[in-house]
DNA sequence: GTCTATAGGCTGATAGAC
DNA sequence: GTCTATCAGCCTATAGAC
């Protein structure tokens, strides 16, 4: 009885696991459950008694991953810091959630593009969470005059964006890379988080006091 | 004669144009030709004869998308002038060719979102085109001492990522706006340009002479 | 909880008339 | 070039045995 349990946990480990690579690789349609269920060695009937279908194990891997990184996310916020720091907290706690798992980055980015109709209820808070952690830390980056005046929306649309981006181009980049048509090295995602910490921070410091030409 | 040519074009051009938004919105394999045929008032089997089928018409799009943003951008290195204003044109130009067509930037991070696997020779070349763009840009820029050293190419990943980012979500945050669900005004494209052009000029801007801390 | 077998719907492609 | 009719394959979901 404690092994059937036990059982069950694990089929429902593996069929999230493979869906999730697939789902990121080929999109929910592009995705039959056969090659789900053979990837993680479960019956394909199994999708059905545990998730309640295809959909249904597809807003399951939503709505888990959409929670964790905007868990994580909020708990930066907690000990009061500097707004600064913790922008530079907020970039790399993003980026290790998302290198952990690239799949996440690109199912996510397919499911906005499609204007979110499997972001539900339930989903949707997540979604809104990440935004108001970026909010708040930009809000009070400016209050703290560690910000120059820039909208905490268009803020959270450009730092998600070009976090997200990033995992989402890598299982390119690399392919690209093995082919040998990569015309540059392929950059570490060490690097991509120092480079988009600098990039984001001087992006959003207080103008300059010296004189700076003023064209455009 | 010339009556049959100019509809075959109209035909073309229907089915370009209504598979462009299904494509954009439910992915390839989410589309069926049944719906670009009805959507474009076509028959389904034009589909066949024109593009060779469904991927054919896919492809079709993809290269002539591509083709067309990658045309643009090339188009201002032309005339020599300063990088950091080359920088705020390749922004703009961007913008506004995704703008013109919002799908575009959702079949292409959808398509590298599955690592490119109808990326062929042809379509290929279009993508190296844009970062050739960007890293010209910037390389210049930190010759000519208008932008500090900052890697091209994590540069160019950053600028395109901010910019398909904005595009690619936009039809969702119009979804979220219209149901009251989004905590922020409905930004318009030309805040977001403005908005971006700042945070890449201060963020690529040569770093700061005077006193400031060194933390991090 | 797991597995097999199968039903039932949908889809892309094409043959052939015009 | 366009249209209709149709086929053959695939895909999700489920009934029912264990």
């Amino acid at each position: 009885m404690r092994l059937r349990t036990r059982d069950a946990r694990a089929t429902r480990q593996a069929l999230t696991e493979a869906a999730t690579e697939l789902f990121a690789a080929h999109g929910f349609a592009g995705t039959n459950v056969d090659r789900i269920a053979r990837r993680a060695r479960v019956n394909k009937a199994m999708i059905n008694y545990h998730f309640g279908g295809k959909r249904g194990l597809y807003v399951a891997i939503l709505l888990a991953k959409m929670s964790e990184l905007a868990g994580r996310l909020q708990a930066l916020l907690e000990p009061a810091r500097p707004a600064d720091d913790q922008l530079q907290d907020c970039i790399r706690v993003f980026s290790s959630v998302l290198s952990a798992r690239p799949a996440i980055a690109r199912i996510m980015i397919r499911e906005v593009a499609a204007g979110g109709p499997n972001l539900d209820a339930e989903v949707l808070p997540h979604f809104l969470k990440i935004f108001s952690v970026v909010r708040g830390i930009v809000e009070r980056g400016i209050e703290q005059g560690v910000f120059r005046r820039a909208s905490p929306f268009l803020t959270h649309l450009t730092l998600v964006g070009g976090l997200v981006f990033f995992f989402v181009t890598e299982p390119m980049r690399q392919r690209l890379h093995r082919a040998g048509q990569l015309p540059a090295a392929l950059p570490s995602t060490e690097e991509f988080v120092r480079h988009f910490q600098d990039l984001m921070a001087s992006g959003l410091a207080p103008e300059r006091p010296d004189s700076w030409r003023s064209r455009r």
